[in-house]
DNA sequence: AATATATAATTGTATATACAATTAATATAG
DNA sequence: CTATATTAATTGTATATACAATTATATATT
């Protein structure tokens, strides 16, 4: 039922009094919507066996490809800040997705690189995610750009 | 630095090619600017030695109050839906924030209440956000309530 | 060159989350 | 009224997260 009518924050949450503020709100809405969303990208993305942070990571990767990334641009790239790159990349490494090679000048440094697997992966995925935008009711890019400025200005 | 000065998605996650579309921005900011806000209020609450669910398990409860809610009517009106409620209601009961009587009607059910103590402690957070809330940098009420509109759209 | 400081990655550990399995009580069907 | 299905909460368990501690290497200081 939520995913097919449009329903109000305060409905989803079942919430009785009004918000303090709009903002208050807001607060609240963002993480309500960031949490709908990642259930949907996490049922979607367990056929392909990948956790969405894992995916995360995956496509850092191959933003930089064929050059490597090590752990800390990994980290300063991904969305959730506080997630141990490490561990996530050793699954990634357990499934041949990507590779990991010590860095030959500055040997504190592993170098980390998605393999043609990895590759032929996200591909697949990205197929997979377009199909599934296609299906969902359209939004206004206009209003997405807004959106977009105003978040960046709400956490400034 | 992040907290102190604009800055755009794009630099926040360091990326280097433009977005496919305003949308698939927007999606990633909305998880990234979750993400940021969740930091701040989990560092907040810290030294009252609640988790943000717990927080949000308590402002339901007494959003209800002195009525109480079972374990279900927790969970639905929660921001996360998979969490588990019993397990932050043990966490709750055992700081002596909330209590746990069994329904007389329906043996099956659990009330949960906010105690005084859980009341008293809510009214500090509440006035160490809104002490926060002044130091914030103000936004738009109108914006804000345009952005609510417009996130209940996106998920619908 | 020896020592201290800083940096990168990993590891340890407690807690939290996702989700299936279980238990207990109630509602429904034959 | 008994058997079956349904519902509510709890428990089990594997995985993920948060964050401190550790290890290894590099840089800076005397």
């Amino acid at each position: 039922m939520p995913n097919l009518i449009k329903m109000k924050l305060e409905d989803e949450i079942k919430q009785k009094r009004p918000f303090k503020s709009e903002i208050a709100k807001l607060i609240l809405n963002i993480q309500f919507t960031s949490s709908y969303f990642s259930g949907i990208i996490s049922e979607k993305l367990k056929p392909f066996g990948l956790s969405p942070q894992q995916y995360n990571v995956l496509r850092i990767l191959k933003g930089n490809h064929p050059k490597s990334y090590c752990n800390q641009e990994i980290t300063s790239r991904m969305l959730d800040k506080s997630s141990n790159a490490t561990r996530i990349v050793d699954k990634l490494v357990e499934k041949k997705l990507v590779s990991r090679t010590e860095d030959s000048a500055d040997r504190r440094l592993v170098n980390i690189n998605i393999t043609d697997t990895g590759i032929k992966l996200l591909k697949e995925i990205d197929k997979m995610l377009a199909e599934h935008e296609r299906t969902m009711k359209p939004f206004n890019e206009e209003k997405a750009k807004l959106m977009n400025e105003w978040l960046d200005e709400l956490r400034g």
